[in-house]
RNA sequence: GCUGGCGUAGCUCAGUCGGCAGAGCAGGUGAUUUGUAAUCACCAGGUCGUGGGUUCAAGUCCCACCGCCAGCUCCA
């Protein structure tokens, strides 16, 4: 027997091995109500109503509106879209993959025999998984011996469920394998009781290679993507965020609004920065550079490529050569393009002999690497060959690791929040099994990242084992405006190149001594975290990023004179401002201008021309009034010294 | 790199069965002189990604390459 401890039911104890659905019949014949019940938590491991439970523990069951029930839909459609595809193209035919589920829904890897699945099966299958789940099959959970298994699965000719059976399974795992109607796949669960209780509030969305157990030299089957959720409002919702994802990709509002290209003659993941691209990358520079200062860094240059016995030294050559540039030669020396800066940094530090007085010494760049990234996975600005790193390197002693830990995460943190992020995800990853260091060191450093987490009051994950082999870390993402996270910050601790270079400072013993060396980056990558501020903004920064802060809009050309006047005021005050000349109609002037989402628009005709004044439209708000030249002067200057996201 | 899709004017795209390369926007010229999201007319603009092939005839069909997009993989 063991007990359970059902929440809002109380403790029972039942015989080894029942399932939800028995405990369901239990407590029903006791004249409770338990309706809709999908499956159920037990001890924190979602299981569903199929599943024998062999332990003691505490029970919750699952409806359909909590989270942790979405994850068992989203896998019993998996299964519904696998029993479609057999009805549609034949059992023997269609050779089942993996179908896990994802964030948003799920998928199912599959091979057709004699078929090729394009965009346009898709309603198809779609149509055939409704009908499905009208029929409202029972779904079944047996658990087999693992040779009977095998047989079951050889005889269905489902090669890769036996390879799955032969090699990935453990043999101590039970095999479990789901039913519904004549459809049977070899499954771990969770499952929903019936076909029938599965929503029709799902969309297959995509088709994609992916090699099998994501091996290249595997077969390629066919991946389709489904998206699901327990309510059509919310699968609407999740749609639309798509869609406007699509409306606020920075490569389509780069070229509109003609920030940067990427251009095939240059080479792919290489950018080149337009006029007003290059502005919002100056202020964002500027402003890196003067907060930098600010905290005690010291701003260095240092070159693009250096001589192959640094990189030697470093490692580089020998664990990073696969996303380096290839070497090339120079007077019968190799030399490498930089992918890191680092070695440059170390080299900075070992110019002289360091005393502990000077430490922390940190050591600031914006230091532009090149990275070897496969053709494929090049995207926009957000994955690129040539990339900026916001590069630091803190050297410090260990008494100070603490405290410039800090110090780090919270001007990481201010900094985001200055750009209008305010969500951010945190993780702190410890010591993976191949590592190098002693383990006081680790043990120091990871305290550090742990306390400055804590200290600014921040919620983490920690990725046990998930550190470089060279040290802990924390990385920070950022969430956008439409919910998306993106990695930014990252703070690590490097065990490795100061004993490489032997790095040392003298203390106050006189003998030398190991310091602790940080790699952090607040941005992470400049074109990268241009390219999140693009889609966080859709385009409309904010005033004191904007490439164009202000457009004169004279209208009729009479008025021109006037317009100049202002302009050349706003200029003079430091205000980026341009003037619409063009024989253009006024409203063709102010759709331009928003469509170039610039932020204020400043209409001048007789009446301002007579009161020396702009009528005020924004982006935001509309027209906003009248104001003299001065006093307009006055609260845009104030806006953008305030890096204001308001107009 | 791999799989699939797509490459037509500066941009966004149409082009049927293989039969004279199109539209809108942008650009140029002119008219108009305008009060809060597109004034009108005219003009110019093309090696249909590149190279080969099939055909009387190729933007269209076939092959190779290049590039882009999605996904896979990778992301010390």
């Amino acid at each position: 027997m063991i007990k359970i401890n059902i929440d809002r039911f109380g403790e029972f104890e039942f015989e080894d091995g029942i399932t939800i659905k028995e405990i369901i019949q239990a407590l029903e014949g006791e004249g409770k109500k338990v309706k809709n019940v999908v499956g159920g938590v037990l001890n924190d491991e979602i299981i569903d109503i199929h599943t024998p439970i062999k332990q003691s523990g505490n029970l919750r069951f699952l409806i359909p509106k909590d989270k942790e029930s979405l994850e068992i839909l989203r896998h019993s459609l998996a299964h519904i879209m696998a029993q479609a595809l057999k009805e549609l193209y034949g059992t023997d035919k269609v050779h089942l993959g993996i179908g896990p589920t994802t964030d948003v829904g799920f998928f199912y890897d599959v091979e057709v025999e004699g078929k090729r699945l394009t965009e346009e099966d898709l309603p198809v299958i779609e149509e055939k998984m409704k009908e499905i789940i009208k029929r409202d099959c029972p779904i079944e959970r047996q658990e087999l011996p693992r040779e009977e298994a095998l047989q079951l699965f050889e005889n269905m000719k489902e090669i890769y469920k036996v390879d799955l059976i032969r090699h990935d399974i453990p043999e101590t795992a039970p095999i479990s394998i789901y039913k519904q109607c004549d459809f049977v796949d070899l499954c771990r669960g969770p499952h929903i009781p019936s076909t029938g209780k599965a929503p029709t509030s799902f969309k297959l969305f995509s088709i994609a290679g992916a090699y099998w157990k994501g091996k290249e030299t595997n077969p390629m089957l066919q991946r389709i993507y489904g998206v699901a959720f327990w309510t059509e409002k919310e699968l609407k919702k999740y749609l639309n965020m798509l869609e406007e994802a699509k409306k606020r990709d920075h490569r389509k509002i780069g070229k509109e609004l003609e920030l940067f290209i990427i251009d095939e003659n240059v080479g792919g993941g290489l950018a080149l920065w337009l006029p007003k691209g290059a502005i919002i990358r100056n202020e964002i520079e500027n402003d890196w550079r003067n907060e930098h200062i600010k905290r005690g860094y010291q701003l260095v240059y240092t070159p693009h490529v250096g001589k192959e016995q640094l990189w030697q030294t470093s490692g580089h050559v020998n664990f990073y050569r696969e996303n380096m540039f290839p070497e090339m030669q120079i007077e019968e020396e190799g030399y490498f393009v930089k992918p890191m800066n680092c070695p440059f940094h170390v080299e900075i530090y070992k110019s002289r002999q360091r005393s502990y007085k000077e430490l922390p010494i940190k050591l600031a760049e914006l230091g532009t690497v090149y990275r070897y990234e496969r053709s494929g996975v090049l995207h926009g600005l957000m994955r690129v060959r040539g990339f900026t790193q916001d590069d630091a390197h803190i050297i410090c002693r260990e008494d100070q690791v603490e405290d410039e830990i800090r110090k780090v995460l919270e001007f990481a943190i201010e900094t985001l929040k200055n750009y209008g992020f305010n969500e951010f995800e945190v993780y702190l990853s410890t010591r993976p099994e191949k590592s190098v260091g002693d383990d006081r060191m680790w043990e120091v450093a990871t305290d550090a990242l742990r306390k400055a987490i804590e200290s600014v009051g921040l919620e983490y994950d920690i990725d046990e084992g998930g550190g470089a082999f060279y040290g802990p870390k924390i990385d920070v993402k950022i969430k956008d405006a439409i919910g998306r996270m993106w990695q930014c910050s990252t703070i690590q601790f490097d065990f490795n190149l100061p004993e490489r270079f032997d790095m040392y400072y003298i203390g106050e013993d006189n003998q030398r001594h190991r310091p602790y060396m940080v790699h952090r980056a607040v941005f992470g990558s400049i074109e990268r975290f241009i390219g999140v501020l693009i889609e966080h903004y859709a385009g409309q920064l904010p005033l004191w990023l904007s490439p164009v802060q202000a457009k004169i809009i004279p209208i009729a050309d009479a008025h021109l004179p006037y317009a100049k006047e202002v302009e050349q005021k706003l200029r003079e005050a430091g205000i980026r401002v341009e003037t619409d000349e063009r024989n253009e109609r006024m409203n063709k002037k102010i759709r331009d201008a928003e469509l170039q989402k610039i932020p204020y628009m400043l209409v001048v005709g007789d009446k301002e021309w007579q009161t020396g004044t702009v009528s005020v439209r924004t982006k935001k708000k509309g027209n906003v009034g009248v104001f003299t030249i001065d006093e307009f002067i006055d609260r845009a200057k104030k806006l953008i010294k305030e890096k204001s996201l308001e107009l």
